[in-house]
RNA sequence: GGAGAGUUGGCUGAGUGGUCGAAAGCGCCUCCCUGCUAAGGAGGUAACUGGGCAACUGGUUCGAGGGUUCGAAUCCCUCACUCUCCGCCA
């Protein structure tokens, strides 16, 4: 959520600066409720006083056993008169409201301008890639089983056995302790989520239809963000602990409402994935440089995994909702030819951590911290990319070095 | 699933119809004192939000939502959560 009151001083450059993302404010009629916000919100605070002063003399009376009666009727009339006045305001702060949680994130000003992915700036590239090998993962093992996943749940899922299963099991812990050692706090956290939550860190109300819900209107958790970020909400943080780093490895839950007929072959897009997610709750000063720092963690994977990467400065345009800026961290996927997203690490500014109310004071006051989280990584993509960008061409996978402890071996047989 | 107890400020915790946004303690801030540190003394310190150029001045909030009342932290109802005991159980 951003800021009312820069919508209310600076709504031009709040408008113009929404504009460079594709967003465009409802001017009118934000106008027109702003104006009748103000109106009948200095009215009924004014009724209110009103009542709590008659009130006041109400009970003087009664306990000098005088008569209320004539006070009464007048205490009646206001009250009256405040509880229309009231819905009325209500009705509208409901609105602006409602307006208010629909604003996306504004870029940060470093952001590059730009309408659509198109205009993604390439900003990194590192290893070499090789383009001999054109097999997809479907097709150089066969222990990733998307049939018996069918039978078992439907499309989008998998079944993965044996040395694969445990390739990623290997890849979960030696990501998750690289975490650690780099100075995240581990977390084990739920995997299902209440509607405060997915509002704290931006998912609902708007993208409800991404997400699956159960009956007991709990959600599946789109990512580990929600309950990692969420674990601050309604706290005021101590200045001096800022910034608050912590890790977790949960499965993701993505409905993929949308994407029907896009990646529907092998791991690349399911309903049910790994992930495990970095997490920073900063200093407003030092936000960006925060940022630099979860980028640069996330890389670390890949560079240890010996796979080659490049990283992409999202345009105003590619923007996600909530971020103010964002770089995406794509993996050379060798069956595709290309890139393809394997983290994304962004800085939500105070976007999220005003819907979720996390703060910390010092001299200046109460201020909202700043979120920066990020995949570090998505362990579904990390082992397409592993299998396919370590095949040999005939018959095992190489697992990389930093693996071999947890795998037990340095390469995978195929049969 | 059954029975009971709770939910109050940054934290602990008093408060059972008006003088309560709320005692006390802790923490924090400012000042005093001590060579430094520790201890001690004085004062200040809830959040959110409106109006106003400002000085300043209003409103809301005691888990959430309803209700009773001129007036609710306080009484009633519904819900959520926490704790204890019983049952069941990985």
């Amino acid at each position: 959520m951003i800021d009312i009151k820069k919508l209310r001083d600076n709504f031009e450059d709040v408008k113009s600066s929404l504009i460079t993302r594709g967003y465009s404010l409802d001017e009118p009629s934000f106008k027109a409720l702003e104006d009748n916000r103000k109106l009948l919100q200095v009215e009924v605070e004014k009724l209110q006083a009103d009542r709590k002063k008659l009130s006041g003399e109400f009970g003087k009376l009664k306990s000098s056993g005088e008569d209320t009666s004539a006070l009464k009727k007048t205490i009646d009339l206001t009250n009256a008169e405040l509880e229309t006045k009231d819905l009325e305001l209500q009705e509208i702060l409901n609105s602006l409201n409602a307006l208010l949680l629909d604003i996306p994130n504004l870029p940060h000003e470093s952001v590059p301008k730009g309408k659509s992915e198109k205009d993604n700036v390439v900003i990194k590239n590192y290893g070499s890639i090789d383009t001999s090998n054109t097999l997809d993962h479907l097709e150089i093992t066969n222990d990733i089983d998307t049939e018996l996943a069918a039978k078992l749940s439907g499309s989008r899922f998998a079944v993965l056995k044996g040395d694969i299963a445990k390739l990623q099991r290997a890849l979960i812990s030696f990501m998750i302790d690289t975490a650690i050692k780099n100075g995240y706090h581990e977390y084990y956290v739920p995997f299902m989520a209440n509607e405060d939550s997915l509002i704290g860190t931006g998912q609902l109300p708007k993208f409800e239809e991404d997400l699956f819900k159960t009956s007991d209107k709990l959600y599946l958790i789109p990512t580990a963000e929600v309950p990692l970020t969420n674990l601050f909400r309604n706290e005021f943080l101590d200045e001096k602990d800022l910034p608050i780093k912590v890790t977790s490895h949960t499965p993701c839950f993505r409905s993929e409402a949308g994407s029907y007929g896009k990646d529907t072959r092998g791991l690349i897009r399911q309903h049910q994935f790994e992930k495990i997610e970095l997490v920073q709750i900063t200093h407003p000063d030092h936000s960006m440089s925060c940022l630099d720092n979860l980028l640069a963690n996330a890389c670390e994977i890949l560079e240890k995994l010996e796979l080659p990467y490049q990283i992409i400065e999202l345009c105003t345009g590619d923007l996600g909702f909530s971020s103010s800026k964002t770089f995406d961290i794509e993996v050379w996927m060798p069956s595709q030819n290309k890139y393809r997203e394997i983290s994304s690490c962004s800085n939500f500014s105070d976007f999220q951590a005003r819907r979720a109310n996390i703060k910390f004071k010092n001299k200046d006051g109460n201020n909202l911290v700043h979120t920066i989280n990020g995949s570090g990584l998505a362990v579904g993509r990390c082992l397409i990319a592993l299998i396919e960008n370590n095949f040999n061409g005939s018959d095992s996978i190489k697992v990389p070095e930093c693996l071999e402890q947890y795998f037990g071996s340095n390469e995978i047989k195929i049969n």
